[in-house]
Parts: C-alpha cells; structure tokens; sequence
DNA sequence: CGTTAACATGAAGGTCGGCTCCGTTTGTCG
DNA sequence: CGACAAACGGAGCCGACCTTCATGTTAACG
C-alpha cells in the first residue's frame, strides 16, 4: 500500500501538476469525457508529453476526477445527516443541491450516468456515499415521507438517469433536467 | 419528394438489402450504436462494400432502424388510444409495454437516450408519436390520475432517463429499469 | 448463349485520438 | 558555478473505424 519512499516533486513539476488538473476539469466539464489530451495540455500550457508525466493514462485523469467528485458528494450527503427539520425535506433539499452542482459539468454528469471510466475505481467514495445516502432515505422512511420500498439503489438508478437526461440537455436535447427531477422525486414520496 | 425511377433492384441485391437490414438490427440491439460495419457485414454474409452500397454511411443505418422504432412506438401509442378501460390504467400499461420491448434493444435504448446520430431526422414518427402521447396524457389528465403539469416532453425526458438506465444495465452496471419505471410513473401520478 | 449493366468484394486509404520517445530545458544540490 | 537527474515538449507512431475503389461476378434480357 506504502508509496515507497517518494521524494517531493520539482517545483515546476507540481505546478504543472496542478495546471494540467485544473485544465482537465475544465475541459472535461465543457465537453464531456470526450475532451481531448491534447486539448487538456492547451488549456494547461504544457506539452501533452507532461499531462502523460503526471497520468499515466487519461483513463488516470477521468478516474481521478471522479473521485474528487465522489467524495465531494459524498461529504454533501454527510453533511445533511447533520442538519435537522423534516427528513423528507432534508434529503430532498440534499439531492436538489447536489444536482443543480452536477449538472453543470458535463463529464460529472457521464460518471453518475454510468459511464464506464470510472465504474470500478472510486471504491471509497461511493462506500461513504452509500451509507450516508442509506441513512438519509431511512429516516425519511420512518418519518413517513419516502415509500418504504425505496433503496439506495434506487437514489443511483435515478441519478443515472439524471446524469444523463442533464448531459443530452447541454447536447442540446429538448430536455428538462429540473423536471425530471421533480417527477422522480415525487415517486420517492410515500402516497 | 418523389424518388425519380427508381427501377426495381436485381433480384440478389433486394436479398442481400434485407440480410444487411436484419444484421444491422441484431448488431444494434445486441452491441448499441457503436456496432461496428465491419460486424454487420459478417453477419448479413456479405462485404463491407455491399453495407455502403445499400446505405451510404453507417449513420444512414442507424437513421433507418431509429425510423423503424419510433414508427413502430407511434403505433402502439396510437393503438393504446383505442383501448378502454382508465385512462391512467391505458397510458401506463402502453409505456410499460414499449419500454419492456426497448430495454432488448441497445442500440434502441441509446437512439430513445438522445443519441445524436437519430436526433434529427425521425420527424415523421416523432410528430405522430407526440400526437398520440398529448391525447393519451390529456385523457389521464382529465381523468384526475395524472398531474395535471404532466407535458409530452416530461414523458420525453422520462424516457430518455429510461432508455440509459437500460443500457447502462446492459453494461453491467447495477441498476434496474423497472424500478426506474416504476417511480417515474408514481412521479406522474397526481397526489 | 452472349452481352452488358448492375452488383459484390475486401484490401487499401483516410482520419482521428490516445500514447511514446528522445532531444532539449530546467530545477536542485554540492 | 557546474553537473546531473528530473521534467518538458511535441512530432510522430499506432490501432481502431469508417469509407472508397479497382477488380471480379452475376442477374437480366434479347
């Protein structure tokens, strides 16, 4: 597991580090996973020689965004298990949130939808998102307010489903992210 | 609009047309949109250059089966309109019905996810399928079981969720379509 | 049966995008 | 400052796919 010794980066080379991460989170958020390497070094001022320097693979790149991701998802979720009022309302509140932030980046959007980059890393990202997602849902339940059959799996199929609904919509698809998210949230309810 | 002439095809060349139409929707179905021609040439048991003969790119292939679905959706949406029975019963039953019979077909699934390759043309069979959808939603509408915001194009989103819920579930990932279906009609239920 | 135009074939061409390689530059350390 | 390992750059390699074209084949018709 230790990454034997690992003496600290050049300067320049954390640097570059940090312009080609930056650089392909813009890029990949414009354009989708699609975006280019070489596109990425553009944005970044470095040779695509580098952006390789840094990650082996723009797999590595895509990989390494979701993460972020993930986990900052997941602290979101966590963070309204903190909050107090109406579970329902909270965990509504939570998703609506976490959506309207997601649906801005185009390849963010891709990864929830399933995009298979980034299906199997991202082990302990998703591990805390789904414990703090399968508290949230149970209170809602015993309060009441959420269909008692509703599972995480569930709250994943939906946002699925919304990753995707929210990229065609930046294709330029006549669709309605925000819609689709009532009517989903809607079926969550108890009737 | 008229196709000038257009003498009738040598008898091998009708054969082979239909082979290459019936590979190109196993190969659909089966891989999604990125089938690759080379495979449908060897499963219609011809060349590549037969494929490009009949269709002028690969793109045309895809515009033909999207066709073919949303023509054959249109009918079974206009069909449910002269079935009887409550309203809301008919229009779930008829989407249940049509998402079962895509949730087969991968390709399907990614043309009804918004897939640009089949986003213009279409034009026909997605006038006549919105047609039907407004007066099998309005019938619901009126009947009081369906929320009365309900829009074709929420329908329209829905599926699109819909059809890459499948096909991620085809992936391997672990969702389910029906549990998607089944909360996005409760969605659409009035309260 | 002979002629011919339509048709079939699949190897070669074109393009696109990820990735590599090595000559050059630059930070670091004594 | 000098030396050297680390890092950089970007032209070019490579594989994947769609598409074309020159050559060979066959249905259709008199």
């Amino acid at each position: 597991m230790s990454t034997i010794a690992a003496r600290p980066l050049r300067a320049d080379a954390r640097r570059n580090r940090e312009k080609v991460l930056a650089a392909a989170a813009a890029a990949f958020a414009e354009n989708g996973i699609e975006a280019q390497v070489e596109d990425i070094a553009r944005r970044a001022g470095v040779g695509v020689g580098t952006v390789y320097r840094h990650f082996p693979t723009k797999d590595a790149l895509v990989t390494a965004m979701a993460e972020e991701h993930f986990s900052r998802l997941a602290d979101a979720i966590e963070a309204a298990l903190e909050e107090d009022g109406e579970p329902w309302d909270v965990f509504a509140a939570a998703i609506w949130r976490s959506a309207s932030e997601a649906a801005a980046d185009i390849a963010w959007c891709e990864i929830m939808a399933g995009h298979p980059s980034a299906v199997h890393a991202v082990a302990e990202g998703r591990e805390r998102l789904s414990k703090a997602t399968a508290a949230l849902i149970g209170r809602a339940q015993v309060s009441g307010a959420m269909r008692a059959d509703a599972s995480v799996k569930d709250i994943s199929t939906i946002m699925c489903g919304f990753g995707h609904v929210a990229a065609a919509q930046h294709a330029g698809a006549p669709l309605d992210w925000e819609r689709y998210l009532t009517i989903a949230l809607d079926g969550l309810r108890a009737r």
